[in-house]
RNA sequence: GGCCCGUUCGUCUAACGGUUAGGACAUCAGAUUUUCAUUCUGGUAAUAGGGGUUCGAUUCCCCUACGGGCUACCA
């Protein structure tokens, strides 16, 4: 019987959540829910100099719009907390001893000044960035080049030091990715990592290796800027729980922007968002727009997501979260990096709105007018209008573009897209129209309709040619569902007034 | 520089040795719509290059080129 699936995603609370990152936790949620497994959130706040209040709670708003809801968390009692690792930090150091005393690691006692010499020391044209490592340790301080005598003694006096992991000379190791196959590396050109820090903390490196241990974590999946340190986590299971016990590893394709990863600056250089929600920096205030807040739907946002670098082998591009969950699979992920498209993105919100229920839109789309300063209190009416206008709507916010004037008149006119054509003749039509409007039966648009025409038929107009300018009179421009329609939403008396108020104005 | 990963229309991708190389976005043209969208029809557009393996390579192998990632007591 095979274990039960547990997966993890363990952001570092810095900043925004990016797109890249909310593809992660979507993959490992649909991979846990479609094998009936554990989604664990792990908050990974190993640097302290790196605190930025707000940071957690803004990633759990953002999982919670997206509907990607964790069953273990910092928020989410599970047997295997704490699941913030600055709160599992005595867990860790027992772990980096039992490699030193293994001979897999050292202590290094080398400062930061020390560190930066031999980097600028051994720099060449050749090797800009030297690494420390096997053909280095011996000439640093650490307990490999001390003896054991001088080692203690500084040990003993408190001097600050770090734990780095040997690694072996000439070994290759391997491990089989579940989207690229066999990946392997030369141990002799991968640098001694540090895995506990002088301030007693592991870095990343020992941390993601203990706590994939201990919170019993079945796969593990995450962003392909991961991979070359991949040899460095591959040996710490080896060296601390066994090969056997490891995670299957995952490597997913980078997100691209049009120069490589994608970056928060892409975002605000070409003009689309990249973090889930807007995010404001505690520092500078500097606010970073995101896809909620720009208009998209969760249910869009995480299509859009799935299908960049995944795809059911079928043409289907729009999918339910539940479809979702029942046809992921991770050998169908591309090993390729994708360039983020946002005219797709949107084309994806567009076909969302257009699918969704008016009623469904109904809270966001009212919201979206209150912060436009209209208050909407009839409930019917804006369910009727968003039924309306929905399919003009890319994004939510085009919803007050295309929505507003039915529940307020036009701020502006564009009149110049009557004026040209404009006339006596018109103006006489209009005249009468408004005084017949009480004389239509029924207040429908078909019966509205058919009055115009007629109307125009006796003072031999072509309705085609007033259409436009009642248009503009109701809508204030160029846009928007059928006329008549329009009309009959507003009702006789609020036609009759915005034909009026049109008229003086031309 | 070193190491690792990758490479099918402009973009996201399908084709797991045999297809007229398929779809979607974008784009262009047309139809519908007396606004704008929606909808519909059609068009342009791709296997990076060179070697192998094979009866046959988009598909397997090698080399080159290009792209990307990593190269911190950051994740």
């Amino acid at each position: 019987m095979s274990k039960k699936v547990r997966v993890r995603f363990a952001p570092s609370p810095t900043g925004g959540l990016h797109l890249g990152g909310v593809r992660t936790v979507l993959y490992n949620y649909l991979f846990a829910k479609k094998h009936g497994g554990d989604f664990i959130l792990r908050i990974e706040d190993t640097d302290q100099t790196r605190y930025v209040a707000g940071a957690e709670e803004y990633i759990f708003n953002c999982l919670q719009w997206t509907g990607l809801i964790p069953d273990e968390s910092p928020a989410h009692a599970g047997k295997y907390g704490p699941y913030r690792q600055s709160e599992r930090k005595p867990i860790y150091r027992q772990y980096a001893e039992q490699l030193v005393k293994d001979g897999h690691a050292y202590y290094a006692f080398d400062t930061p000044e020390e560190l930066e010499k031999m980097r600028s020391d051994f720099k060449t044209e050749h090797n800009p960035s030297p690494q420390y490592d096997h053909t280095v340790r011996k000439k640093m301080r650490n307990s490999l080049s001390l003896t054991d005598a001088e080692t203690k003694q500084l040990l003993d006096a408190g001097t600050r030091y770090v734990i780095r992991i040997k690694m072996p000379e000439n070994e290759t190791v391997s491990f089989t990715d579940m989207i690229r196959g066999e990946v392997s590396f030369d141990t002799s050109v991968v640098d001694d990592k540090v895995l506990l820090k002088a301030d007693g903390m592991p870095t990343y490196h020992l941390a993601v290796v203990v706590d994939d241990y201990l919170m019993k974590i079945t796969h593990a999946f995450r962003g392909e800027e991961w991979l070359p340190s991949a040899p460095v986590h591959v040996l710490l299971w080896k060296y601390l729980f066994g090969l056997n016990e490891m995670p299957q590893w995952a490597h997913l394709p980078l997100i691209l922007g049009p120069n490589g990863k994608l970056s928060k600056r892409d975002g605000a250089k070409y003009g689309f968002p990249v973090f889930a929600m807007s995010w404001i920096d505690p520092k500078t205030n500097e606010l970073t727009e995101g896809f909620k807040e720009k208009g998209f739907l969760p249910e869009a946002f995480i299509n859009l997501l799935a299908l960049l670098g995944w795809n059911d082998g079928t043409e289907q591009e729009i999918f339910t979260k539940e479809e979702l969950i029942e046809k992921f699979s991770m050998d169908r992920v591309h090993s390729g990096g994708a360039k983020f498209d946002y005219e797709k993105a949107k084309w994806f919100n567009h076909e969302w709105i257009k699918k969704s229920e008016a009623g469904s839109l109904k809270s966001e789309v009212r919201s979206l007018f209150s912060t436009n300063g209209i208050n909407v209190d009839d409930d019917n009416l804006l369910e009727k209008v968003i039924g309306l206008v929905k399919d003009r709507c890319t994004l939510l916010t085009d919803f007050v573009q295309q929505g507003s004037f039915f529940f307020q008149q036009p701020q502006q006119y564009d009149l110049d897209a009557i004026k040209p054509k404009w006339n006596d003749a018109k103006r006489k039509f209009f005249e009468s129209f408004t005084e017949e409007l009480n004389t239509i039966p029924e207040w429908k648009s078909a019966f509205i309709e058919d009055a115009f025409k007629k109307l125009a038929a006796i003072q031999n107009i072509k309705p085609g040619e007033l259409q436009l300018p009642l248009r503009i009179m109701l809508v204030g421009g160029k846009f928007g569902p059928p006329v008549f329609e329009i009309a009959e939403i507003l009702g006789a008396g609020e036609t009759s007034a915005r034909m009026n108020k049109t008229l003086s104005l031309l």
